[in-house]
DNA sequence: ATTGCAATCGTTACCGGTAACGATTGCAAT
DNA sequence: ATTGCAATCGTTACCGGTAACGATTGCAAT
């Protein structure tokens, strides 16, 4: 049974004596083409379940109706939401998608992005690792005629359509419930200052404390990165300084859940003793013990989008000079995490 | 800057004066060539960032070095887990992904797995859907000599190799669990009664209470579909009823999410009224409110080993008879949701 | 009878690789 | 001088499609 060649045209071609240009004239529904031979063929074709090969239209059209998909971790809430979003257009656009991670790293992005360039695909949809600094490799990509669509972390050094949130305003907002709760001494746990998401989280978490009248510790802006270890020991660090912070603002998921951890560790409470706010997608964390009160942001919607928009860049004859960059709106989840209780707001 | 295209041995043969063919036997490290004229057309190469085309090379060689896999859904904690050991080795082999999803549907499970055989996958690993009865979809690729590898939800009816856990050890054991905390009256609720993994874990289930002379109430056993508001309406008719039972087996992560949001409507309380343990890989179950008691898979392996089963099928020479089926083992991870309070213990 | 054209089909080239085969050259062995 | 062979390179065919172009046939229009 095994080793069984897929069917070709000229499989079909053989058994009418046909050519196989005639054969493929049918199946495309041309109508330089007599209506009976096209029914026999069509039968023929559907009787041996002929599908063309996409491989050597691959070759002749050099379109590989292929999308490239760099993210941080596929096993990611906030990564794999983005991909569902991106598989569900993608795919009623008949492009298919190959993922490819960069575990945080800058090496690993590179290479990555090369076997993706090298595989041909048609364009590619990125949002760059925590230590992405130089992004030389996209622009390659760019320049060798494969658009790139960027999301989340993007980079200003490239020219391209770009899909993110309003970082600035999301974590102002959370800043603020957190400061309207009467917490005053709040801290930011956050990413590689290189980042641009980072750059506009922070200052959407500065300017909330300037608003407030409320000083700005540079000791309590903590830049981890993806190792947990250190970033354990930072967040330990923290919490067992003589004045310790009440509350925390964090830019992505997995640092709050490391956080809560060091929390438990050294058992302190939340939100009694310390509150939490997040960035965060999960649908879990309405059910996490304090339930995480998280800057949510559209995930299925951004990825639809960025998409779209790549596969605008595909398709356009003309080059496009003009890119837009789409800014979505966070939605903030209040939770208990970051809620006083009752009799605290009481003593206020 | 658009459109550049990507450089072809044509290229560099042209450039040097030099026939394709020369220019390929440097490229693949030929002897049988001069040194001078090989170093040449190495350095030309590596100035113009050559790079064979894949999509060449599989029209060639009939490979296309691309692995299927299909799981119900990417954003889903422990097929993305799986989804990453399969990454892990694949691109050690060589090997990219393409992931396509099922949504515990059917008929997309066919469509899908049709469109990823017309791209030419070189193999599939497959986790079927809900819905799935029926697995001819998967025995025409294996007819067609695309072979499959089968994990998680895997079918009696395919014969290849497979990469499982003990289903039933693991329901035992939690159910045991369960059990020797004083919990007697256990539910099951659980997914469509056709897959093995369900009718494992549901024998894994009843055995348990067998072994402690606990009664089986066919009435407490659920069977659910992924439609979130009949699986709630179920399992509020559950809990609504005059005996309601003091504690859930539950038989995968989305269930137990379910069943906690209809439990917090119920006012029920964890594990007070109702307690809870479930089939789960969420990294975020033990600060779950409560900790969820879990029964973990080892889904890093379980991908890297189907991957490394399949490239086996793909790469062997000779037709394989001799199917493995692969158990691992699952781990119980005990949390607050089934353990009885110390009072409750004491009472006891 | 010739011409033109529509209808219908086949031939050919091409996409970018590789492998089989062939061709050329020069030198050593006879 | 002839033969054989190694070294080195080029030609060709093929993978499976499609499009451009060409060929054939028969009939209507002149």
């Amino acid at each position: 049974m095994n080793n069984q060649h897929q069917i070709t045209l000229k499989d079909i071609a053989q058994q009418l004596k046909l050519s196989v240009s005639t054969v493929s004239r049918a199946l495309k529904g041309s109508t330089d083409i007599n209506a009976e031979t096209s029914k026999q063929v069509l039968a023929l074709a559907e009787e041996l379940k002929y599908s063309p090969n996409p491989i050597a239209l691959s070759l002749k059209d050099k379109k590989t109706k292929v999308i490239g998909v760099m993210v941080q971790e596929i096993a990611n809430n906030y990564c794999s939401a983005v991909i569902a979003g991106i598989e569900n257009f993608a795919c009623k656009m008949g492009y298919q998608t190959i993922i490819s991670q960069s575990h945080e790293k800058y090496e690993t992005e590179v290479q990555n992005t090369r076997l993706l360039a090298s595989r041909r695909i048609d364009g590619l949809i990125i949002s760059i690792s925590n230590e992405t600094r130089n992004t030389d490799h996209l622009q390659e990509l760019i320049d060798k005629g494969i658009p790139v669509v960027m999301f989340d972390r993007v980079s200003n050094a490239i020219a391209t359509h770009k899909v993110i949130v309003d970082d600035y305003r999301g974590a102002f907002e959370a800043t603020c419930q957190l400061i309207e709760q009467g917490y005053e001494n709040i801290a930011h746990i956050t990413i590689s200052k290189h980042l641009l998401i980072t750059q506009n989280r922070l200052r959407g978490f500065t300017d909330a404390l300037r608003t407030h009248q409320l000083p700005v510790r540079s000791e309590w802006i903590l830049h981890c990165d993806f190792n947990t270890e250190a970033t354990e020991n930072k967040i330990r660090h923290l919490f067992c300084s003589t004045k310790r912070p009440d509350a925390v603002l964090l830019s992505v998921e997995r640092l709050s859940i490391t956080c809560l951890k060091v929390l438990r560790e050294l058992e302190l409470q939340v939100p009694d003793d310390v509150a939490l706010s997040s960035f965060s997608d999960n649908p879990l964390s309405p059910f996490l013990n304090p339930a995480l009160t998280s800057v949510c942001q559209p995930t299925f919607a951004m990825g639809q989008l960025a998409v779209e928009l790549l596969i605008e860049l595909i398709e356009s004859k003309q080059i496009i000079k003009e890119y837009k960059t789409v800014q979505m709106k966070t939605t903030l989840h209040v939770h208990e995490s970051s809620l006083r209780k009752a009799v605290a707001v009481g003593e206020k």
